[in-house]
RNA sequence: UGGGGCGUGGCCAAGUGGUAAGGCACGGGAUUUUGGUUCCCGCAUGCGUAGGUUCGAACCCUACCGCCCCAGCCA
């Protein structure tokens, strides 16, 4: 955990839920036992994260255990990439599950023989009908569904049947095995769900050893209740499946009690949206795909690699998780919350160093020709373990050309025409004479600077309000800035249903600098550190390597900025 | 008159019959060689609405309103 306090106990309501199970001595002899299981078939995102921090940090808490288990029952859709970056995103967060990695594959011998006593006990059949008739049999929201024609077999030829399509026999979608259950029942989930299916497919694990796969709502309650999960945490659309979830346990339990022994439980809790972002599977898709971005982990992207990318910590992605808190109501937490956890931790960890993204030159007209002065500066504020170091300045420097207006409004305390700003660590100086090209733009600011306003030591009696950052021309080393944003510019991309969320894409949200004069200590910066640009914001020197060569520099957040606020209320 | 779920300030979220925690955001002030940080102060006479029970209700009861999810051989 960061150096705040974060000893408060959890609040939410799995958390209590829990401790009343333990009280009540409803788990058993059993310990807490929680569970991450993500299909292999796309990257992981800050939704995901949520999950998986909760699920671990609730094991945690009570000294429970933590299983990885990649739901991968499908294997049209899955593949071992997306395996093996799944672990690299979980490992990076900092869940770990030690030596609990599972794969719902691993247990497809036993759930088929779990299958086959269900078969046996009357509880499943094989359905002929094809898909277009299951669905119409299924009934509608408002109307109880129809009986299939398949559905009284004897156990004999259901067996013999379920035991040809597992070897083979059949045509993919000839048929199925279904739970019977209720085919009026009120909840579309219990009329008689299919649980098997037959795919002549590939398996990213099994190979081509199968060809009938386990549906979800029969795998991962067989799954979780094989694993001895206490408390399978899920989102809340599955809240209806739940009765389905229990069905399978229980049958299970006592159909197969030599492998089955707990009656596992599903709690349910909300998914949370954020906002100037999207999260679904899909819409992500076609960010990465119609090249809005630049890959699944393109810092904009709200995926775990575009976080790792950018250059949030686990941290504070964890400390996200516990302040957004859990519950079961809609809801979209700011994104304002995400970068102030951000902000928090980088206060007081990254070391503070300058650098001029927008430059403009300025030329200090009573500097003594030639001479450069090191001035000392603190790495971090208020911590003086954290050090200092020194800067050359010189009479050629850039600063930022917003921290100059030659016509500024009321309250603007930075450089202006004959106006006194300081640079901070150096010395005052007062702006005499601004030249500019053909079209008007500066180009560069005769200065003249005050020798008794040295920082720390001066002897001037000045008061002047405004301290600006700046880069010593001829000692400049060269880096490249990302300058990220939010990727829409509206809170809720996915509000507008008939207009195409693409639409709201914020085109300004990378900005990329080049050559941007940055002071001598960056070049020493080691790829991954996370460092603030003096008034500009906490930034992550990304360890890929650039095209050129050049370091470069990714905008975590900016920090808060009251001036753009007065800005904008004119 | 299908089933399930949810409604507490701008966004989250505690609270589970005793008179509305906390965080973020926002507004004001102080400090500040980052318009950053830090520190003060303010921010729901109100808990979807309307009734009812009670000495007392966000919490209990009734009715209503609104929003979300479900008709994959996806998960």
């Amino acid at each position: 955990m960061s150096g705040h306090k974060k000893t408060e106990e959890m609040t939410n309501f799995i958390y209590t839920m829990i401790k009343e199970d333990l009280e009540r001595g409803a788990l058993g002899d059993k310990c807490v036992h929680t569970r991450f299981p993500p299909e292999p078939n796309g990257y992981l995102h800050i939704g995901h994260a949520r999950a998986i921090l909760l699920n671990y940090k609730l094991a945690k808490a009570f000294d429970g255990k933590f299983n990885l288990r990649f739901d991968d029952t499908n294997p049209i859709k899955e593949e071992q990439a997306f395996v093996d970056s799944i672990m690299e995103d979980i490992r990076w967060l900092g869940a770990d599950w030690g030596e609990r990695l599972f794969f719902s594959s691993d247990y497809f011998d036993i759930k088929y023989q779990f299958a086959v006593r269900l078969v046996e006990a009357g509880l499943a059949y094989v359905c002929d009908l094809s898909q277009e008739e299951i669905r119409s049999y299924r009934g509608t929201l408002t109307e109880a569904g129809t009986e299939s024609p398949y559905r009284n077999r004897s156990s004999e030829e259901n067996l013999d049947l379920f035991e040809r399509m597992r070897k083979g026999e059949f045509a993919d979608g000839s048929r199925v095995l279904r739970a019977k259950i209720d085919m009026a029942s009120g909840n579309l989930n219990m009329r008689d769900p299919v649980i098997y299916r037959i795919l002549h497919a590939s398996h990213h694990r099994t190979g081509d050893q199968w060809c009938i796969y386990p549906m979800y709502d029969f795998d991962h309650p067989f799954s979780d209740a094989l694993e001895g999960i206490t408390h399978s945490l899920c989102s809340i659309e599955y809240a209806d499946h739940r009765p389905l979830y229990d069905w399978i346990v229980e049958n299970a339990v006592n159909l197969f009690p030599e492998a089955v022994k707990y009656r596992s439980r599903q709690t349910e809790f909300a998914r949370m949206n954020l906002t100037y972002t999207v999260m679904s599977k899909r819409k992500l898709r076609r960010l990465v795909e119609e090249n809005h971005v630049d890959g699944w982990n393109d810092p904009r992207m709200p995926t775990i690699a575009g976080m790792r990318k950018r250059g949030y910590t686990p941290n504070s992605i964890a400390d996200f998780q516990e302040r957004s808190g859990v519950s079961r109501a809609d809801s979209t937490a700011e994104l304002a919350l995400l970068e102030h956890c951000i902000r928090e931790e980088l206060e007081t960890t990254a070391p503070r160093l300058m650098a001029v993204t927008d430059p403009i030159k300025v030329i200090i007209t009573n500097w003594p020709e030639a001479q450069t002065e090191m001035v000392g500066m603190e790495n971090i504020p208020g911590d003086e373990a954290a050090g200092s170091r020194q800067v050359p300045f010189s009479g050629e420097i850039y600063i930022e050309r917003d921290d100059f207006m030659e016509e500024p409004p009321k309250k603007f305390f930075r450089l202006a025409p004959d106006g006194e700003v300081r640079l901070k660590g150096a010395y005052v100086i007062r702006c005499d004479e601004v030249f500019k090209d053909e079209q008007g733009n500066i180009t560069k600011l005769h200065c003249t600077y005050d020798p008794q306003t040295r920082s720390g030591a001066d002897t001037s009696g000045k008061k002047v309000k405004g301290v600006i950052h700046w880069v010593s021309v001829e000692h400049a080393v060269r880096i490249t800035t990302n300058l990220y944003d939010n990727l829409f510019t509206i809170e809720n991309p996915e509000e507008e249903k008939d207009v195409d969320f693409t639409l709201n894409i914020n085109p300004d949200s990378l900005v990329v600098c080049k050559d941007v004069p940055a002071e001598p200590a960056v070049a020493e910066a080691t790829p991954g550190s996370r460092f603030q640009f003096l008034r500009k914001g906490y930034f992550y020197y990304d360890p890929d390597a650039s095209e050129d060569g050049k370091p470069f520099f990714n905008r975590i957040v900016k920090l808060k900025d009251t001036w753009a606020k007065v800005k904008k209320k004119g």
